[in-house]
RNA sequence: GCCCGGGUGGCGGAAUAGGUAGACGCGCAGGACUUAAAAUCCUGUUGUCAGCAAUGGCAGUACGGGUUCGAUUCCCGUCCCGGGCACCA
């Protein structure tokens, strides 16, 4: 019988262990350097884990290890992201309140991450549900509504000094991120009353009420996101849920003004250690553009008409606009029309407000109506006609273009429908325009013709010449334009933070002072069907002595913006983080999770901190300095896992049936940590099968057994290869190499029936942050009382691998046909005289004369004939 | 449509400052131990052709070209798969 290691017994054996010793409770140490590990939290779902869920907690739990070896003070904690929609539901469903059932579901997640032995330092577990937590949302929340965006010097500034400023000056010199751009003088803005200064003030908050457009479902009394309407082939659009009718509809909506950051959110990505893909996905996200603001007057017909503002990164092809086109919801649209034509637009307009987003996706024709009115071409001083369509957005650049039918698909699309005009003034480099036109000539690279001053120019050229003529000519200006749109911060929901908000009796919203503003308990968890959260229905909650309370709470996101600055001091009651703390872990060194919060949470967590920076509470700007997207595990069957298709792996079976260490060291072998790949359950037996193999290294039959025998050279290589090859293995985080270079020595090892201290003992070591379990064990054995993942990590010493000869590969032509080991040091021309006297190189050579000889030293040797 | 990744045995995957393609594991086949099974160990395993065999030839990293003494790796074109964005002017 052969020994089994008995995992089972060791795995709790340890884990209990470690529990009562605090093994992973760290401290701040300044006689060590830092290093924070994080893992994006999880949602405690009603569900529990299913395999999938450790992969990245596994990986972050080795760094973890492999640091602390390498003499590192580490920072690795885990909490819940506790706020959300599911629980609520539940609660809905069942009347139960999701504080039981979030806390319930907790319990079993925190079963079963112990069960994998991760060294979390749960002393700092945090939830975010938690009032001593989410006091500190709520605060970070008023800093927000408490400060404004200053343009001159890129840095969020307290409120109080913009309305000083607009008391002594107006809005003169002032350049803030706000909604709209107003003017005014200190003496208009002295005779306002409060109600209206605080109405002037909300378009400079970087927490502000907004208007935004939404889409209401009236039967089941909620606001839906875009992916929860569809469309239905006679009703139009309807809720996902149910079928119900949904409208567009306008609603006040409190916001965060991301876009004021759009640019340092977008250049702080050059100096982040992420993937190129989620860089990328969030620089499409921001979106920017450059280009030019153009101001087209209109033909007035009698009566004075407004002038209409575009964006266009193409001001290169201003010659050929030929018409513009405004939104359906362009501000101050009804004013533009003609009389004859007011009635078709306003009919038009209203049509395109209820076709839901996907709608107008998913449809690419054009449609549209004239004005009946006409712009002044800025140059030509023609006459060009003004249409209305909804393929333009009132939500990007002014919500107007000027169309280049000749040079943008889509104006080329609309100008065919309606018989407009093209005027091509873009022409190849190379070749003229093929005429007419069949579709729109986009290139980028092209000359410009039919174009006054700017013939003959490239793309590039004209462009700059374009904006320095609309500048100089006071037409138009340069512009930087984003796609990114104000953060939607409010939710009709019960399950969040509540704001700190009461709007007074003036209807002034005003900081609750006093926090936490505690979530009070509510009879219903259902939607009111006014629009308005559950919270809405607890009078005795919402009117307060200084009037109306907030009723909407926060989004999901608003608890994970700012978490990893909570665990460096989870427990202040003084500040959110100590600044002693801050200080010393500064920021997220490897933070490990999935890639689908490229736009949300990981967005907004840079936002938050760049803000936080900018009001001087944080000494860094980025969150998280490298950035590790682990894949999915996908079930057997190559589908995702899921309750649905009866595919999902529990982590508590395979722990029981394998043991922890087993599940971990399988899981990194799977495949690199970043793909996704298919669970196998054959594949972990040999994981397993590995474990007991390296087990019985250290054992005699039942006995264990290390003797104190010098070790052989031979011996010496393996481990030092080892030593070498993990080390730079977990430095770039390919584990399934590791776990594989782990199974190449233990079969070396094995074949020599080592059992030497010098050489097993730091194997043990190496192997520790992988299967911790197993390695406190064979550490007892050996003879240590301390704990193993208190050791240091053993050093690799080159003298061991260093190799005096070489067996060369010979290729004639590029073809390996036999191999000649030479000494490394040898002379090339002996080399040269030794393979050209081998009987199969002759053979190959087949007596043509030599014409290169070609040797790569350590590598290999090619004779050319 | 645009922007990122990526295509290697029966399977998961190794190997890229260009240098012996297929490490490691699974699966499969055969063998040892055993009354038997489990466990463990050993051998083989890209395809194909020749040979009783040891062995050897040819082809081969999605496809077609190119650069090079030499290409899975670099360049150009095509196809396919995954992800992101999408009437963003």
């Amino acid at each position: 019988m052969m020994t089994q290691y008995r995992f089972s017994d060791i795995e709790k054996k340890w884990q209990k262990i470690w529990a009562e010793s605090n093994l992973h409770k760290v401290e701040e140490n300044h006689e060590k350097p830092k290093y924070y590990v994080l893992d994006m939290f999880p949602y405690p779902s009603g569900a529990g884990l299913h395999v999938g869920h450790p992969l990245g907690y596994i990986a972050s739990d080795i760094v973890s290890r492999y640091k602390r070896l390498n003499g590192f003070n580490v920072l690795h904690p885990m909490g819940y992201d506790a706020f959300g929609l599911p629980a609520e539901q539940y609660a809905i469903q069942t009347g139960q309140h999701p504080e039981q059932t979030t806390a319930a579901n907790i319990q079993t997640f925190r079963r079963q991450l112990d069960l994998m032995g991760f060294s979390f330092d749960w002393s700092r577990e945090l939830r975010t549900c938690d009032p001593d937590y989410y006091r500190w949302t709520q605060w970070i929340f008023g800093q927000f509504f408490q400060h404004w965006y200053d343009k001159k010097e890129q840095k969020a500034r307290h409120i109080r000094e913009i309305e000083n400023h607009f008391s002594k000056y107006g809005s003169q010199g002032i350049e803030a991120a706000c909604t709209e751009s107003i003017n005014f003088t200190a003496a208009e803005w002295n005779v306002l009353d409060a109600k209206m200064k605080a109405d002037l003030l909300n378009n400079y908050r970087l927490a502000f009420i907004d208007f935004t457009t939404v889409n209401w479902c009236q039967e089941l009394g909620c606001v839906l996101a875009n992916e929860e309407v569809v469309n239905h082939p006679e009703k139009g659009p309807v809720s996902e849920r149910g079928n119900y009718p949904v409208v567009r509809k306008k609603m006040k909506q409190w916001s965060l003004r991301i876009t004021a950051y759009a640019d340092r959110l977008l250049s702080g990505l050059n100096q982040l250690d992420w993937s190129d893909s989620i860089k990328e996905i969030q620089r499409n996200w921001i979106g920017r553009s450059e280009g030019a603001e153009i101001q087209f007057g209109l033909e007035s017909n009698g009566h004075e008409l407004p002038p209409v503002s575009v964006f266009t990164t193409r001001p290169d092809t201003i010659f050929g606009a030929t018409f513009l086109v405004l939104a359906p919801e362009y501000e101050g649209l009804q004013a533009l029309c003609s009389e004859t034509q007011t009635e078709a637009v306003l009919a038009y307009a209203n049509a395109a407000k209820n076709r839901s987003e996907i709608d107008r996706m998913a449809d690419t024709r054009k449609t549209g109506v004239f004005t009946g009115n006409h712009a002044i071409h800025p140059f030509t001083k023609k006459p060009i006609p003004v249409w209305v369509s909804d393929y333009v957005l009132a939500g990007y650049g002014t919500g107007a273009i000027m169309a280049v039918p000749a040079h943008d698909e889509r104006d080329f699309d609309f100008a065919k429908a309606f018989d407009l005009e093209i005027i091509p003034v873009i022409k190849p480099q190379d070749a003229s325009l093929e005429l007419p036109l069949t579709a729109a000539f986009s290139a980028k690279d092209g000359i410009c013709f039919n174009s006054d001053f700017l013939n003959d120019l490239s793309v590039k050229e004209a462009i700059s010449k374009a904006i320095a003529q609309l500048e100089t000519q006071r037409l138009g200006k340069r512009r930087v334009n984003y796609k990114l749109r104000e953060a939607g911060f409010g939710r009709q929901r019960y399950w969040g933070e509540p704001f700190p908000i009461i709007f007074d009796d003036a209807g002034i919203p005003q900081m609750v002072e006093t926090l936490p503003v505690l979530l009070p308990l509510v009879e219903s968890y259902k939607p009111t069907g006014t629009g308005e959260s559950p919270l809405a229905g607890v009078a005795e909650w919402v009117q307060t002595p200084a009037g109306r309370r907030e009723t909407d709470t926060m989004p999901g996101w608003a608890g994970s913006s700012w978490y990893f600055f909570r665990y460096m001091d989870p427990q202040n009651g003084q500040a959110f983080a100590g600044q002693e703390a801050l200080n010393y872990w500064k920021q997220v060194d490897l933070y490990v999770g999935g890639s689908e919060h490229a736009t949300g949470h990981l967005l907004y967590s840079r936002f938050w901190t760049k803000f936080l920076f900018d009001l001087g509470f944080v000494g860094v700007e980025e969150p998280f300095k490298k950035l590790v997207n682990q894949g999915m595990i996908m079930g057997e069957d190559g589908q995702k896992m899921s309750k649905r298709w009866g595919n999902v792996v529990n982590p508590d079976d395979v722990c029981a049936q394998y043991g922890a260490d087993t599940l971990r060291m399988y899981e990194m072998f799977l495949g690199p940590l970043t793909d996704s790949k298919p669970w196998n359950t054959n594949g972990i037996e040999g994981v397993s099968r590995f474990l007991n193999k390296f087990w019985r290294l250290f054992f005699n039959g039942e006995t264990f057994e290390l003797s104190g025998e010098a070790p052989t050279p031979e011996e010496l290589k393996i481990l030092h290869k080892t030593i070498k090859k993990i080390k730079s293995d977990i430095e770039q985080m390919s584990f399934n190499t590791a776990v594989s270079a782990f199974m190449v020595a233990t079969n070396e090892l094995g074949a020599l029936k080592c059992k030497k201290r010098a050489i097993l003992e730091p194997l043990i070591i190496l192997i520790s942050p992988f299967a911790p379990h197993i390695a406190e064990e064979l550490w007892q054995y050996a003879g240590h009382s301390g704990s193993i993942h208190l050791a240091a990590w053993p050093a690799h010493d080159e003298q061991f691998l260093t190799e005096s000869s070489f067996e060369y590969p010979i290729s004639i032509n590029g073809k390996t046909r036999t191999s000649i080991t030479f000494n490394l040091d040898a002379d090339p021309a002996v080399i040269e005289s030794a393979v050209m006297a081998d009987e199969i190189v002759q053979r190959w050579m087949d007596g043509k004369p030599l014409k290169k000889f070609i040797l790569v030293k350590g590598r290999i040797i090619n004779v050319v004939v």
